[in-house]
DNA sequence: CAATCGTGGGG
DNA sequence: TCCCCAAGATT
């Protein structure tokens, strides 16, 4: 690696001299609790600092600590959890809020064995917790840090291979201060996050420049070296609203697919040669037993989600004849949602765009 | 261990 | 419009 470990104390040293007065002030950091670390560390997961400051303002709101959050119903909590993405994070959180009442009186543990063992805690949120909640020495890696130690070790592989890891590893365990473990690793977050960006590093204004070996073999555009993206696929998709008075009926995503226990708009894809307008009243029948008469086209929506590129047909659609009642032969559940309902109940994005929609046009000719 | 799981913002 | 990407966990 051509650097010494003993020169990595100096570096050490001004990355947190560097975090002291550049630190930024985020909400869970006001006053850190088990509670609130472990919370903003599994929203943080994959998800954008912006997005997550106003969600997690709210949520504490609503389940200011684990009681709360574990008497709550899986319902209320995904509501909470709406819009953010990756929904297992939700049924894990809630989860692991009804073990720590049950086994661990309400509190978190302190050692990372045991927060790796809890519903949605991996690698790195066990040494987040374990070293900002409780001061243990851990260091905890997530893409911030990784990127920052690639180019500070300038390392030619990705982070994620093996060798990447390894590296990860071996700098970590020199750089991290004994006993200080939870304001570096944050350091080496906030790091990341204003210095040594995707794009265009501040490399001037960074204190691990005069160790950076990227920064001196001017390879620090080429680090991290990223793996292949997965290619994104096209689907199309058609969905229905049916109504009874007031009410439109949706139904609730089984567990272990794609956005589980979020309620949903019924319908699903196109088959190769089908029409929208075919597809939806095929699905209908498939997913609820209904024969419905497909009527005017109500909005056509585009949203893209994890390697999909989704376009949405939304159609209204007739019970034909009148009456029927629907079978949940696709959902765990499926309910006539009042307004209000529809409000409580949590749904993916995009189908949270077409509640939108039909509270706006209320009344007029929709 | 590679694949899977969402979303919103920016270029 | 499209591509890139951002505080990971699970199987």
């Amino acid at each position: 690696m051509g650097i010494p470990p003993p020169d990595w104390k100096k570096a050490e040293s001004a990355l947190c001299g560097w975090y002291r007065k550049n630190a930024r002030d985020l909400p869970w950091r006001q006053d850190p609790s088990p509670y609130k670390v472990w919370i903003s560390e599994v929203f943080l997961q994959q998800t954008q600092v912006k997005t997550v400051v106003s969600r997690y303002q709210q949520w504490m709101s609503r389940f200011p600590d684990t009681e709360s959050l574990a008497a709550a119903s899986e319902d209320e909590v995904a509501r909470a959890f709406e819009g953010l993405g990756y929904y297992s994070r939700a049924g894990n959180l809630h989860k692991t809020a009804r073990v720590l009442m049950e086994k661990h009186g309400g509190a978190l543990p302190g050692d990372m064995d045991t927060l790796r063992g809890l519903p949605g805690i991996g690698p790195y949120t066990a040494a987040a917790i374990a070293s900002i909640a409780y001061g243990q020495d851990a260091a905890a890696a997530d893409a911030n840090v990784e990127r920052v130690i690639a180019r500070f070790a300038d390392a030619p592989f990705p982070m994620k291979s093996r060798d990447g890891q390894k590296i990860l590893e071996t700098v970590l365990a020199s750089l991290l201060p004994p006993d200080r473990a939870g304001e570096f690793n944050q350091a080496m977050m906030d790091l990341g996050a204003l210095v040594c960006t995707p794009k265009a590093p501040a490399c001037h204004a960074c204190p691990l420049a005069p160790w950076c070996l990227s920064l001196a073999r001017n390879t620090v555009a080429a680090r991290p070296v990223r793996a292949p993206r997965p290619k994104t696929t096209a689907i199309e998709v058609a969905a229905a609203v049916i109504r009874r008075g007031e009410a439109v009926l949706v139904q609730k995503r089984p567990e272990g697919g794609r956005m589980a226990g979020l309620w949903e708009f019924p319908g699903g894809k196109l088959e190769p040669g089908e029409t929208p307008g075919e597809a939806v009243v095929r699905e209908i029948r498939e997913e609820l037993a209904l024969t419905v008469v497909c009527g005017k086209k109500l909005i056509s929506i585009r949203h893209a989600y994890t390697r999909f590129r989704v376009h949405l047909h939304v159609f209204e659609c007739v019970l034909s004849p009148p009456g029927q009642t629907p079978v949940a032969n696709a959902a765990s559940e499926i309910r006539w949602a009042s307004r209000g309902e529809l409000e409580r109940l949590a749904f993916p994005a995009a189908d949270r765009r077409l509640v939108r929609l039909l509270e706006e046009t209320r009344g007029s000719s929709l």
